[in-house]
DNA sequence: CTCGTGACTCCCG
DNA sequence: TCGGGAGCCACGA
């Protein structure tokens, strides 16, 4: 199971992700310790939100948009973080300066 | 075991 | 200002 620290620290962070938060995977790779993993960071997710309850809807890209197609999953994305109160202003995008989350601002 | 791919991002020309 | 290339490495077949 546990693979490597960097994978633990991704699952770890991405549970601490607080409601009505979003991050990117950027973000997460950055505070796991290698800000270019961000990739990685989009597999694990993939690959352990299909066996774990990871909010998985919480991660964006850096643009503050959803980077799933309509057809993987988009809509059901955007309606999970509406749930949480996250605003998507007309070009579909939520403004990072308000609901991005960078761990506890250390 | 090896190989290809990818919910991305940053840097440099 | 804008575009393309490179980096990163976990996971599934």
């Amino acid at each position: 199971m546990s693979s490597t620290p960097f994978t633990l620290r991704v699952i770890n962070l991405i549970h601490s992700i607080p409601s009505g938060k979003v991050t990117t995977y950027g973000s997460i790779a950055a505070m796991a310790g290698n800000r270019r993993a961000a990739r990685q960071v989009a597999r694990i997710l993939h690959s352990s939100s299909r066996k774990e309850h990871l909010p998985w809807h919480r991660v964006i890209n850096r643009e503050g948009r959803i980077s799933l197609a309509r057809q993987q999953g988009y809509e059901d994305q955007k309606e999970l973080l509406e749930n949480e109160g996250i605003i998507f202003d007309v070009s579909d995008k939520i403004d990072l300066n308000i609901f991005l989350w960078q761990g506890d601002q250390s």
